[in-house]
DNA sequence: ACGCCTTAGTCAATGGTGTTGACAAAAGTG
DNA sequence: CACTTTTGTCAACACCATTGACTAAGGCGT
């Protein structure tokens, strides 16, 4: 029943109460491995380096962490335990939900190799739990029944998760294939043949200089927007916990989260 | 200048106006690797195991392709054009861009493996310049200069990707990591102390049961009808060349395209 | 039709990866 | 003090991408 901070198969399994000497503990191991992740590549995180980085035999991680999915688990819970670290919510449930979304993606985009290893994943790990706790509470607070609340939430969540996780695999592609990659849009679709592609060729001179962020920004807003125009509905006409600025989108079925 | 489907370095250089016995081509290859990336994992994509495919040894492939980088961006090109093979663009520019990103995502959803290897490359083949020329044709249609059709371009197409994306990777995880994760919301999750977490307690029974695709829908749809009421701005009033049904979000700023 | 040269495939080898099992030292407990 | 549990080490396995040397075989100029 809730599985500390990672409880490894091959050893550990230190009888309640029992303290042992550290030596090497989770903490440092995860420690260690967002630095490694930092200074080297996403493929920096192997058993061997982490062993190095550490002073210690690779096969000793084996010790606290079963396998490389559950030390994943754990880098990746400790990034939203750095996310959360100096925050505390607001009274206005929107302003809550976008400055945690921003701060998602600020985060991912600061670590893209831990962002990488673990956006996909569910932690189900304190610091995952306290997230989503104060996330619910948001769309609480904003009127949502539970059932609409959690639909909610995993269009927000799932919406900034993936966009921040895009912009993170990005960052962690090789040199190599990201300046191939990215010199595309200055040389090979600067150069394509106007005939074929005319739509291209005109836009070509705008397309190597999009701001990410500023459209990640517009995107969320917009989203935000909707939902805030949904709880008003709500809440009692005319009195809604927050600013809400927006007008109605025609509202699209299909938003209840059951089958 | 164009470099077609994958001239590799490592011998080929086929002197103009030659063609030689095909034996192995760049597109059985490719082939080849969605059939494997589909019927294995996308751990499936070794070249031992293409070569054993294609009953070839590994080390041939590089006659064809420089790495696997190569390989992979041949592969996601394929899977572009299998995309489009079917599809036309209609007059209504708004229901074309659904319609694709409606498509991107279903295709990669089925092709899961595929579209992880991918889905944050720009792979500069005809295809994937195909998809942007149709892609830009439409908002050019909907009455945007290039500049902004640009910035549109960039947010629907980002959105799409990474949404489709993470899916996509998520459908990749081993089966074991996924069905820990996934059963998280319905274990860990409905477990979770109501005293520390109680918005998860309240929300437990609705968390592991929400409509992926609806939400994307719901999602997509909220864009596109912002869009829609940006474009009708730069139409002659009154003249909306499309079904634009919504009134619109309050324009936050920080949209154009450059700096 | 000869010889040559480019191409396309094979083979063996290198250095990297996660993971396992057998072993040794050290800490905690009777 | 013995004994057990824990924790790190070591050697080994199977797999990965990639490289260089070698060989069979087509196309081409003469």
């Amino acid at each position: 029943m809730a599985a500390g901070t990672g409880t490894g198969v091959r050893g550990p399994r230190r009888r309640p109460g029992t303290r042992t000497r550290p030596g090497l503990t989770p903490e440092r191991i995860v420690d260690g491995c967002l630095e490694l992740l930092d200074e080297q590549g996403p493929e920096g995180l192997t058993y061997r380096r982490i062993g190095g980085h550490l002073g210690v035999d690779p096969t000793a991680l084996y010790r606290h962490f079963r396998d490389k999915d559950e030390l994943v688990l754990a880098v990746a819970d400790r990034l939203l335990a750095r996310m959360l670290e100096d925050f505390a919510p607001s009274d206005d449930w929107r302003a809550t939900l976008r400055e945690m979304m921003v701060r998602l993606r600020a985060m991912y985009l600061a670590h893209p190799d831990a962002a990488v290893l673990s956006f996909t994943r569910t932690t189900r790990r304190p610091a995952e739990m306290g997230a989503v706790e104060i996330i619910l509470a948001a769309f609480h607070r904003a009127g949502f029944p539970p059932a609409e609340a959690v639909a909610y939430y995993r269009a927000l969540v799932d919406f900034s998760l993936s966009w921040a996780g895009m912009g993170a695999a990005y960052l962690t592609l090789e040199p190599a294939a990201r300046d191939g990659d990215e010199g595309a849009w200055a040389r090979e679709y600067a150069g394509a043949p106007a005939d074929r592609y005319p739509h291209i060729a005109a836009a070509a001179p705008h397309l190597p200089q999009v701001d990410e962020e500023a459209t990640y920004l517009l995107a969320l807003d917009l989203l935000l927007d909707a939902i805030a125009a949904r709880a008003a509905a709500h809440t009692a006409p005319g009195a809604a916990s927050a600013s809400v600025p927006g007008p109605a989108a025609p509202a699209p079925d299909g938003v209840q989260a059951g089958k």
